[in-house]
DNA sequence: CTATAATCTTTACAGTGTCAAGATTGAGAG
DNA sequence: CTCTCAATCTTGACACTGTAAAGATTATAG
Protein backbone atom coordinates (compact mmCIF):
# COMPACT_ATOMS: atom_id res chain seq x y z
CA UNK A 1 0.00 0.00 0.00
CA UNK A 2 2.35 3.22 -1.37
CA UNK A 3 1.52 6.28 0.13
CA UNK A 4 0.26 8.85 -2.20
CA UNK A 5 1.73 11.95 -1.55
CA UNK A 6 -1.14 14.06 -2.97
CA UNK A 7 -2.09 17.02 -1.63
CA UNK A 8 -5.73 15.66 -0.79
CA UNK A 9 -5.79 12.90 1.78
CA UNK A 10 -8.80 11.16 -0.14
CA UNK A 11 -10.18 9.46 2.70
CA UNK A 12 -8.90 11.96 5.68
CA UNK A 13 -12.06 11.64 7.69
CA UNK A 14 -12.14 8.28 8.48
CA UNK A 15 -7.91 8.06 8.58
CA UNK A 16 -7.92 10.79 11.46
CA UNK A 17 -10.97 8.81 13.26
CA UNK A 18 -8.49 5.20 13.10
CA UNK A 19 -5.49 7.54 13.96
CA UNK A 20 -7.70 8.59 16.90
CA UNK A 21 -8.32 5.12 18.34
CA UNK A 22 -4.25 4.00 18.28
CA UNK A 23 -3.33 6.54 20.01
CA UNK A 24 -6.01 5.88 22.57
CA UNK A 25 -4.57 3.08 22.99
CA UNK A 26 -1.58 3.91 22.95
CA UNK A 27 -1.64 6.79 25.16
CA UNK A 28 -4.62 7.07 26.54
CA UNK A 29 -7.24 9.50 27.16
CA UNK A 30 -4.97 12.08 28.50
CA UNK A 31 -2.79 11.72 25.49
CA UNK A 32 -5.66 12.30 22.86
CA UNK A 33 -4.56 15.69 20.82
CA UNK A 34 -5.89 16.90 17.61
CA UNK A 35 -2.49 17.55 16.56
CA UNK A 36 -1.24 13.98 17.21
CA UNK A 37 -3.77 12.82 15.91
CA UNK A 38 -3.20 15.23 12.67
CA UNK A 39 0.41 14.06 12.61
CA UNK A 40 -0.08 10.52 13.10
CA UNK A 41 -2.50 11.13 9.94
CA UNK A 42 0.35 13.02 8.05
CA UNK A 43 -1.16 15.74 7.72
CA UNK A 44 -1.33 19.28 8.86
CA UNK A 45 -1.85 20.28 12.44
CA UNK A 46 -5.13 22.22 11.12
CA UNK A 47 -6.17 20.16 8.14
CA UNK A 48 -8.68 18.01 10.78
CA UNK A 49 -10.71 21.17 11.01
CA UNK A 50 -11.86 20.63 7.23
CA UNK A 51 -13.82 17.33 8.45
CA UNK A 52 -14.58 18.52 12.22
CA UNK A 53 -15.65 21.71 13.85
CA UNK A 54 -14.34 20.49 17.37
CA UNK A 55 -11.97 18.16 19.07
CA UNK A 56 -15.46 17.17 21.00
CA UNK A 57 -16.38 16.29 16.92
CA UNK A 58 -13.69 13.88 16.85
CA UNK A 59 -14.44 12.59 20.23
CA UNK A 60 -17.69 12.01 18.93
CA UNK A 61 -16.97 10.59 15.62
CA UNK A 62 -14.38 7.97 17.53
CA UNK A 63 -17.02 6.76 19.86
CA UNK A 64 -19.39 6.42 17.20
CA UNK A 65 -17.33 4.03 15.79
CA UNK A 66 -16.98 2.27 18.82
CA UNK A 67 -20.87 1.92 19.52
CA UNK A 68 -20.88 0.50 15.79
CA UNK A 69 -18.27 -1.77 16.76
CA UNK A 70 -19.43 -2.54 20.00
CA UNK A 71 -22.94 -3.59 18.16
CA UNK A 72 -21.54 -5.85 15.78
CA UNK A 73 -19.50 -7.55 18.27
CA UNK A 74 -22.75 -7.96 20.37
CA UNK A 75 -25.49 -8.64 17.71
CA UNK A 76 -23.37 -11.05 16.42
CA UNK A 77 -22.85 -13.07 19.57
CA UNK A 78 -26.36 -13.09 20.45
CA UNK A 79 -27.58 -14.19 16.95
CA UNK A 80 -25.53 -17.33 17.28
CA UNK A 81 -26.86 -18.35 20.31
CA UNK A 82 -30.17 -17.13 19.75
CA UNK A 83 -31.94 -20.53 20.48
CA UNK A 84 -30.72 -20.80 23.67
CA UNK A 85 -31.51 -17.55 26.02
CA UNK A 86 -29.73 -18.25 28.91
CA UNK A 87 -26.36 -18.78 27.54
CA UNK A 88 -26.88 -15.92 24.83
CA UNK A 89 -27.34 -13.52 28.19
CA UNK A 90 -24.43 -14.64 29.37
CA UNK A 91 -22.51 -14.81 26.07
CA UNK A 92 -23.68 -11.32 25.10
CA UNK A 93 -22.48 -9.59 28.64
CA UNK A 94 -19.19 -11.62 28.08
CA UNK A 95 -18.76 -9.88 24.81
CA UNK A 96 -19.71 -6.21 25.64
CA UNK A 97 -16.98 -7.01 29.07
CA UNK A 98 -14.19 -8.41 26.19
CA UNK A 99 -15.16 -5.33 23.97
CA UNK A 100 -14.43 -3.05 26.93
CA UNK A 101 -11.35 -4.56 28.04
CA UNK A 102 -9.95 -4.63 24.30
CA UNK A 103 -9.61 -1.43 23.95
CA UNK A 104 -10.15 0.31 27.78
CA UNK A 105 -9.74 3.99 26.33
CA UNK A 106 -11.32 4.23 23.62
CA UNK A 107 -14.60 2.57 25.80
CA UNK A 108 -13.78 5.48 28.52
CA UNK A 109 -13.96 7.50 25.88
CA UNK A 110 -17.40 6.16 25.33
CA UNK A 111 -19.09 6.52 28.14
CA UNK A 112 -17.17 8.28 30.57
CA UNK A 113 -17.76 11.96 29.71
CA UNK A 114 -14.97 12.63 27.79
CA UNK A 115 -17.41 13.66 25.18
CA UNK A 116 -19.08 16.28 27.01
CA UNK A 117 -22.53 17.01 25.19
CA UNK A 118 -23.39 13.70 22.96
CA UNK A 119 -27.12 14.49 22.61
CA UNK A 120 -25.40 17.16 19.91
CA UNK A 121 -24.13 14.35 17.73
CA UNK A 122 -27.04 13.09 15.96
CA UNK A 123 -25.38 9.52 14.50
CA UNK A 124 -23.46 9.21 18.01
CA UNK A 125 -26.89 9.05 19.99
CA UNK A 126 -28.44 6.68 16.78
CA UNK A 127 -25.69 4.22 17.28
CA UNK A 128 -26.29 4.69 21.28
CA UNK A 129 -30.06 4.21 20.66
CA UNK A 130 -29.69 0.74 18.10
CA UNK A 131 -27.01 -0.43 21.01
CA UNK A 132 -30.10 -0.22 23.74
CA UNK A 133 -32.48 -1.87 21.37
CA UNK A 134 -30.37 -4.95 21.17
CA UNK A 135 -29.92 -5.05 24.47
CA UNK A 136 -33.80 -5.04 24.93
CA UNK A 137 -33.96 -7.65 22.23
CA UNK A 138 -31.74 -9.77 24.27
CA UNK A 139 -33.52 -9.37 27.70
CA UNK A 140 -37.07 -9.76 25.80
CA UNK A 141 -36.24 -12.86 25.04
CA UNK A 142 -34.65 -14.22 28.02
CA UNK A 143 -37.77 -12.98 29.68
CA UNK A 144 -39.89 -14.78 27.59
CA UNK A 145 -37.71 -17.99 28.35
CA UNK A 146 -38.49 -17.27 31.90
CA UNK A 147 -34.62 -16.35 32.71
CA UNK A 148 -35.33 -12.65 33.69
CA UNK A 149 -38.21 -11.80 35.42
CA UNK A 150 -40.59 -10.54 33.64
CA UNK A 151 -41.65 -6.76 33.80
CA UNK A 152 -41.02 -3.34 31.12
CA UNK A 153 -38.29 -4.66 28.90
CA UNK A 154 -36.94 -1.19 28.89
CA UNK A 155 -36.17 -1.44 33.00
CA UNK A 156 -35.56 -4.86 32.65
CA UNK A 157 -32.79 -4.10 29.84
CA UNK A 158 -31.41 -0.89 31.80
CA UNK A 159 -30.64 -3.45 35.01
CA UNK A 160 -29.43 -6.25 32.97
CA UNK A 161 -27.05 -3.59 30.81
CA UNK A 162 -26.65 -1.50 34.61
CA UNK A 163 -25.00 -4.40 36.19
CA UNK A 164 -22.84 -5.30 33.40
CA UNK A 165 -21.87 -2.08 32.81
CA UNK A 166 -21.49 -1.40 36.83
CA UNK A 167 -19.20 -4.21 36.76
CA UNK A 168 -16.95 -2.90 34.11
CA UNK A 169 -17.03 0.38 35.31
CA UNK A 170 -15.57 -0.59 38.70
CA UNK A 171 -13.06 -3.19 36.94
CA UNK A 172 -11.56 -0.84 34.84
CA UNK A 173 -11.09 1.64 37.54
CA UNK A 174 -9.66 -0.68 39.55
CA UNK A 175 -12.23 -0.69 42.36
CA UNK A 176 -12.52 -4.45 42.06
CA UNK A 177 -10.43 -5.57 44.83
CA UNK A 178 -7.59 -8.33 44.47
CA UNK A 179 -8.73 -10.97 46.46
CA UNK A 180 -12.16 -10.87 44.13
CA UNK A 181 -10.46 -10.94 41.16
CA UNK A 182 -7.90 -13.94 42.40
CA UNK A 183 -10.83 -16.55 43.60
CA UNK A 184 -12.76 -15.83 40.61
CA UNK A 185 -12.13 -15.66 36.83
CA UNK A 186 -13.31 -12.58 34.76
CA UNK A 187 -15.94 -14.60 33.17
CA UNK A 188 -17.17 -16.26 36.29
CA UNK A 189 -17.92 -12.86 37.72
CA UNK A 190 -19.79 -11.85 34.98
CA UNK A 191 -21.66 -15.18 34.96
CA UNK A 192 -22.31 -14.49 38.76
CA UNK A 193 -23.30 -10.99 38.04
CA UNK A 194 -26.04 -11.97 35.67
CA UNK A 195 -27.03 -14.78 38.04
CA UNK A 196 -28.11 -12.29 40.57
CA UNK A 197 -31.05 -10.58 38.16
CA UNK A 198 -31.57 -14.29 36.86
CA UNK A 199 -34.80 -15.94 37.77
CA UNK A 200 -33.31 -19.33 40.35
CA UNK A 201 -32.94 -22.11 38.42
CA UNK B 1 -14.64 35.92 57.75
CA UNK B 2 -12.50 38.44 56.29
CA UNK B 3 -9.84 37.41 53.70
CA UNK B 4 -5.88 38.22 55.39
CA UNK B 5 -4.49 39.46 52.64
CA UNK B 6 -1.33 37.78 53.97
CA UNK B 7 2.10 36.09 51.69
CA UNK B 8 1.18 33.03 53.44
CA UNK B 9 -2.51 31.63 52.96
CA UNK B 10 -2.14 29.71 55.88
CA UNK B 11 -4.72 26.81 54.44
CA UNK B 12 -4.34 26.49 50.80
CA UNK B 13 -4.34 23.09 50.20
CA UNK B 14 -8.01 22.50 51.53
CA UNK B 15 -8.62 26.32 49.40
CA UNK B 16 -7.94 24.80 46.32
CA UNK B 17 -9.92 21.48 46.37
CA UNK B 18 -12.92 23.66 47.61
CA UNK B 19 -11.97 26.09 44.43
CA UNK B 20 -11.77 23.20 42.14
CA UNK B 21 -15.29 21.75 43.64
CA UNK B 22 -16.40 24.84 42.81
CA UNK B 23 -15.08 25.33 39.03
CA UNK B 24 -16.16 21.83 38.38
CA UNK B 25 -19.76 22.35 39.45
CA UNK B 26 -19.62 25.53 37.05
CA UNK B 27 -17.64 24.80 34.05
CA UNK B 28 -17.41 20.58 33.81
CA UNK B 29 -15.05 18.76 33.82
CA UNK B 30 -13.50 20.42 30.56
CA UNK B 31 -12.97 23.86 32.08
CA UNK B 32 -10.82 22.44 35.44
CA UNK B 33 -7.62 24.49 35.25
CA UNK B 34 -4.88 24.24 37.49
CA UNK B 35 -4.34 28.17 36.36
CA UNK B 36 -8.02 28.78 37.16
CA UNK B 37 -8.22 27.32 40.10
CA UNK B 38 -5.09 29.09 41.22
CA UNK B 39 -6.78 32.09 40.25
CA UNK B 40 -10.04 31.33 42.36
CA UNK B 41 -8.12 30.40 45.59
CA UNK B 42 -6.62 34.51 45.03
CA UNK B 43 -3.22 33.12 44.40
CA UNK B 44 -0.35 32.88 41.60
CA UNK B 45 -0.57 30.38 39.48
CA UNK B 46 1.98 28.12 40.05
CA UNK B 47 1.45 28.43 43.62
CA UNK B 48 -0.76 25.23 43.42
CA UNK B 49 2.35 23.15 43.20
CA UNK B 50 3.39 23.61 47.08
CA UNK B 51 0.49 21.23 47.97
CA UNK B 52 0.14 19.08 44.49
CA UNK B 53 3.05 17.81 42.61
CA UNK B 54 0.73 17.66 39.91
CA UNK B 55 -2.68 18.19 38.07
CA UNK B 56 -3.72 14.72 38.60
CA UNK B 57 -2.82 15.02 42.40
CA UNK B 58 -5.30 18.04 42.57
CA UNK B 59 -7.96 15.71 41.43
CA UNK B 60 -6.75 12.85 43.62
CA UNK B 61 -7.69 15.10 46.45
CA UNK B 62 -10.65 15.95 44.71
CA UNK B 63 -11.67 12.87 44.11
CA UNK B 64 -10.68 11.68 47.84
CA UNK B 65 -12.85 14.41 49.52
CA UNK B 66 -15.55 13.24 47.31
CA UNK B 67 -15.37 9.65 48.33
CA UNK B 68 -15.45 10.75 51.93
CA UNK B 69 -18.09 12.80 51.62
CA UNK B 70 -20.05 10.18 49.80
CA UNK B 71 -19.15 7.55 52.68
CA UNK B 72 -20.51 10.12 55.06
CA UNK B 73 -23.76 10.39 53.50
CA UNK B 74 -24.47 6.76 52.31
CA UNK B 75 -23.13 5.89 55.78
CA UNK B 76 -25.55 8.00 57.98
CA UNK B 77 -28.43 6.80 55.88
CA UNK B 78 -27.47 3.27 56.42
CA UNK B 79 -27.10 3.51 59.82
CA UNK B 80 -30.97 5.54 60.39
CA UNK B 81 -32.15 2.19 58.58
CA UNK B 82 -30.05 -0.47 60.41
CA UNK B 83 -32.86 -2.05 61.68
CA UNK B 84 -35.19 -2.33 58.80
CA UNK B 85 -33.02 -4.49 55.70
CA UNK B 86 -34.85 -4.17 53.17
CA UNK B 87 -35.33 -0.19 53.51
CA UNK B 88 -31.81 0.10 54.43
CA UNK B 89 -30.93 -1.14 51.18
CA UNK B 90 -32.72 0.69 49.22
CA UNK B 91 -32.41 4.36 51.18
CA UNK B 92 -28.75 3.80 50.89
CA UNK B 93 -28.70 3.28 47.10
CA UNK B 94 -30.88 6.45 47.06
CA UNK B 95 -28.14 8.51 48.74
CA UNK B 96 -25.87 7.31 46.33
CA UNK B 97 -27.71 8.33 43.54
CA UNK B 98 -28.23 11.57 44.90
CA UNK B 99 -24.56 12.07 45.79
CA UNK B 100 -24.17 11.82 41.99
CA UNK B 101 -27.15 13.81 40.86
CA UNK B 102 -25.97 16.60 43.42
CA UNK B 103 -22.64 17.38 41.41
CA UNK B 104 -22.48 15.58 38.13
CA UNK B 105 -19.02 16.37 37.17
CA UNK B 106 -17.50 15.81 40.97
CA UNK B 107 -18.93 12.50 40.50
CA UNK B 108 -17.40 12.28 37.24
CA UNK B 109 -13.98 12.87 38.14
CA UNK B 110 -14.66 10.05 40.88
CA UNK B 111 -15.45 7.68 38.79
CA UNK B 112 -14.88 8.22 35.05
CA UNK B 113 -10.78 7.81 34.67
CA UNK B 114 -9.99 11.52 34.54
CA UNK B 115 -7.59 10.75 37.57
CA UNK B 116 -5.51 7.71 35.45
CA UNK B 117 -3.15 6.74 37.93
CA UNK B 118 -5.54 6.16 41.11
CA UNK B 119 -3.36 3.33 42.69
CA UNK B 120 -0.83 5.97 42.90
CA UNK B 121 -2.62 7.96 45.94
CA UNK B 122 -2.89 5.84 49.13
CA UNK B 123 -5.63 7.86 50.60
CA UNK B 124 -7.93 8.09 47.37
CA UNK B 125 -7.41 3.79 47.43
CA UNK B 126 -8.39 3.71 50.99
CA UNK B 127 -11.02 5.84 50.70
CA UNK B 128 -12.40 3.62 47.92
CA UNK B 129 -11.85 1.06 49.83
CA UNK B 130 -13.58 2.40 52.65
CA UNK B 131 -16.76 2.73 50.49
CA UNK B 132 -16.72 -0.75 49.34
CA UNK B 133 -16.52 -1.81 52.44
CA UNK B 134 -19.40 -0.03 53.70
CA UNK B 135 -21.07 -1.30 50.67
CA UNK B 136 -20.08 -4.93 51.54
CA UNK B 137 -21.96 -4.23 55.26
CA UNK B 138 -24.95 -3.08 54.01
CA UNK B 139 -25.02 -5.99 51.86
CA UNK B 140 -24.19 -8.65 54.29
CA UNK B 141 -27.20 -7.19 56.52
CA UNK B 142 -29.51 -7.79 53.86
CA UNK B 143 -28.38 -11.22 53.06
CA UNK B 144 -28.97 -12.74 56.84
CA UNK B 145 -32.24 -11.07 56.32
CA UNK B 146 -33.15 -12.79 53.53
CA UNK B 147 -33.51 -9.79 51.38
CA UNK B 148 -30.26 -10.63 49.57
CA UNK B 149 -29.30 -14.25 47.86
CA UNK B 150 -26.61 -15.98 49.75
CA UNK B 151 -23.21 -16.00 48.58
CA UNK B 152 -19.67 -14.45 48.88
CA UNK B 153 -20.38 -10.96 50.56
CA UNK B 154 -17.60 -9.27 48.13
CA UNK B 155 -19.49 -10.26 45.10
CA UNK B 156 -22.81 -9.81 45.91
CA UNK B 157 -21.82 -6.36 47.34
CA UNK B 158 -20.34 -5.62 43.69
CA UNK B 159 -23.54 -6.86 42.18
CA UNK B 160 -25.44 -4.14 44.20
CA UNK B 161 -23.03 -1.70 44.00
CA UNK B 162 -22.85 -2.35 40.04
CA UNK B 163 -26.45 -2.46 39.19
CA UNK B 164 -26.61 1.26 40.78
CA UNK B 165 -23.43 2.35 39.83
CA UNK B 166 -24.54 1.48 36.29
CA UNK B 167 -27.50 3.15 36.76
CA UNK B 168 -26.39 6.44 37.75
CA UNK B 169 -23.73 6.33 34.78
CA UNK B 170 -26.58 5.32 32.29
CA UNK B 171 -28.22 8.26 33.36
CA UNK B 172 -25.40 11.44 33.81
CA UNK B 173 -24.69 10.19 30.01
CA UNK B 174 -27.84 10.39 28.98
CA UNK B 175 -28.52 7.02 27.87
CA UNK B 176 -31.62 6.20 29.59
CA UNK B 177 -34.52 7.11 26.83
CA UNK B 178 -36.80 9.74 27.63
CA UNK B 179 -39.56 7.34 27.53
CA UNK B 180 -38.65 5.59 30.68
CA UNK B 181 -37.94 8.73 32.06
CA UNK B 182 -41.11 10.26 31.79
CA UNK B 183 -42.99 7.02 33.08
CA UNK B 184 -41.08 6.26 35.97
CA UNK B 185 -39.80 8.25 39.04
CA UNK B 186 -36.21 8.40 39.38
CA UNK B 187 -36.59 6.90 42.94
CA UNK B 188 -38.71 4.34 41.42
CA UNK B 189 -36.14 3.49 38.65
CA UNK B 190 -33.79 2.79 41.28
CA UNK B 191 -36.09 0.72 43.49
CA UNK B 192 -37.01 -1.10 40.48
CA UNK B 193 -33.09 -2.18 39.77
CA UNK B 194 -33.02 -2.82 43.23
CA UNK B 195 -35.52 -5.23 43.09
CA UNK B 196 -33.86 -7.13 40.39
CA UNK B 197 -31.26 -8.76 42.57
CA UNK B 198 -33.64 -8.84 45.38
CA UNK B 199 -35.72 -12.13 46.55
CA UNK B 200 -38.47 -12.36 45.46
CA UNK B 201 -41.01 -11.42 48.82
C1' DC C 1 17.21 35.71 67.28
C1' DT C 2 18.61 33.35 63.42
C1' DA C 3 18.85 29.75 60.05
C1' DT C 4 16.28 26.74 57.49
C1' DA C 5 12.46 24.94 55.27
C1' DA C 6 7.90 25.81 53.65
C1' DT C 7 5.26 28.67 50.98
C1' DC C 8 4.25 31.76 47.32
C1' DT C 9 5.52 34.85 43.00
C1' DT C 10 7.66 35.74 38.69
C1' DT C 11 9.34 34.37 34.51
C1' DA C 12 9.77 31.20 30.92
C1' DC C 13 8.78 27.39 27.66
C1' DA C 14 6.65 23.75 25.08
C1' DG C 15 2.23 21.88 23.90
C1' DT C 16 -2.69 22.57 23.16
C1' DG C 17 -7.24 24.01 20.61
C1' DT C 18 -8.71 27.17 17.42
C1' DC C 19 -8.99 30.75 13.93
C1' DA C 20 -7.76 33.32 9.62
C1' DA C 21 -5.51 33.72 5.33
C1' DG C 22 -3.61 31.56 1.66
C1' DA C 23 -2.14 27.44 -1.37
C1' DT C 24 -3.60 23.31 -3.90
C1' DT C 25 -6.65 20.54 -6.29
C1' DG C 26 -10.84 17.88 -7.71
C1' DA C 27 -15.24 18.30 -10.14
C1' DG C 28 -18.85 20.24 -12.56
C1' DA C 29 -20.57 24.13 -16.00
C1' DG C 30 -19.90 26.10 -20.26
C1' DC D 1 -11.30 20.75 -22.94
C1' DT D 2 -11.03 24.70 -20.05
C1' DC D 3 -12.53 27.66 -16.46
C1' DT D 4 -14.30 28.36 -12.10
C1' DC D 5 -15.54 27.37 -7.59
C1' DA D 6 -15.82 24.85 -3.55
C1' DA D 7 -13.54 21.45 -0.89
C1' DT D 8 -9.38 20.36 1.10
C1' DC D 9 -5.02 21.18 3.11
C1' DT D 10 -0.94 24.35 4.84
C1' DT D 11 1.02 28.17 7.26
C1' DG D 12 1.08 31.38 10.75
C1' DA D 13 -0.77 33.29 14.74
C1' DC D 14 -3.07 33.68 19.34
C1' DA D 15 -4.62 32.71 23.94
C1' DC D 16 -4.53 29.24 27.23
C1' DT D 17 -2.63 25.24 29.52
C1' DG D 18 0.70 22.41 32.61
C1' DT D 19 5.01 22.67 34.48
C1' DA D 20 9.81 23.81 35.64
C1' DA D 21 13.34 27.11 37.58
C1' DA D 22 14.77 30.93 40.22
C1' DG D 23 13.82 34.12 43.50
C1' DA D 24 10.94 36.52 47.25
C1' DT D 25 8.53 36.08 51.65
C1' DT D 26 7.54 34.20 55.99
C1' DA D 27 6.64 30.65 59.56
C1' DT D 28 9.02 27.92 62.77
C1' DA D 29 12.49 25.08 64.97
C1' DG D 30 16.81 25.24 67.40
Amino acid sequence: MPKKKTYHHGDLKNALIKAGVEILAKDGVGGLSLRKVALKAGVSHSAPYAHFVDKQALIAAISTEGFRQLYERVSTVAEEYKTKPPRQLVEAAWAYVQFALDDRDRFKVMFSGVLEKGKAYPEFVAETQKNFQLVKMIVEANQASGVLRSGPSDLAALSAWGIIHGFVMLLLEGQISHSVLEQKSLRELVEFQLEQIMMKS
